[in-house]
DNA sequence: GCCAACGTTGGC
DNA sequence: GCCAACGTTGGC
């Protein structure tokens, strides 16, 4: 029996990894390297499945917000770039014997003719129990209700 | 560039 | 296992 389709965002920093340079990449897919936090990696190790969409949202930037989504396309697997001395990502505790960090392949999927603004989500009541929302948040990645999902992708119509 | 909030580290 | 110090995140 399939598994039910589950919903996250994903922050990226357009400087660093915008959704178009996701469309960009060849077959439009990319591995989601460098999630150095233990809850997000958690996420990603033990719940994302095949399958499951994301909401691409870009971060430190003006403005921030929402821009389109992304389908996990392949389910976590160790991230090699914690065993690269020379990646910014480097970790000397995680080895291909222990891995420490994981990463999963997102695919693109679709980008929003304009960006749900973080503005824009603040302002919906139905929306204040997101993480996203919450003082002090910071997770990189967090779980969507199917509920938030729907009133999120209506904004964007 | 500021800084509040949060996570991690390491001495004890 | 406590907790102070430090580093990072990310909106503003």
């Amino acid at each position: 029996m399939a598994i039910k389709t589950r919903y996250w965002l994903m922050k990226s920093e357009p400087d660093v990894f915008s959704i178009d340079d996701l469309f960009d990449t060849p077959n439009q897919t990319e591995a989601w390297d460098g999630v150095r936090n233990y809850q997000a990696r958690n996420m990603m190790r033990d719940e994302m499945q095949l399958g499951d969409l994301v909401f691409f949202y870009h971060s430190s930037c003006k403005p921030p917000g929402i821009v389109g989504i992304a389908e996990i396309s392949k389910t976590a697997y160790p991230d090699h770039t914690a065993w690269d001395p020379g990646s910014p990502y480097y970790d000397p505790k995680s080895s291909s014997e222990n891995p420490r960090w994981f990463m999963v392949d997102v695919k693109f999927y679709k980008k929003y003719p304009r960006m749900i603004t973080l503005e824009e989500l603040k302002q919906q009541p139905e929306l204040n129990e997101m993480p996203l929302l919450k003082r002090g948040s910071r997770l990189s990645i967090m779980p969507v209700t199917q509920n938030q999902w729907e009133i999120i992708n209506k904004l964007a119509e």
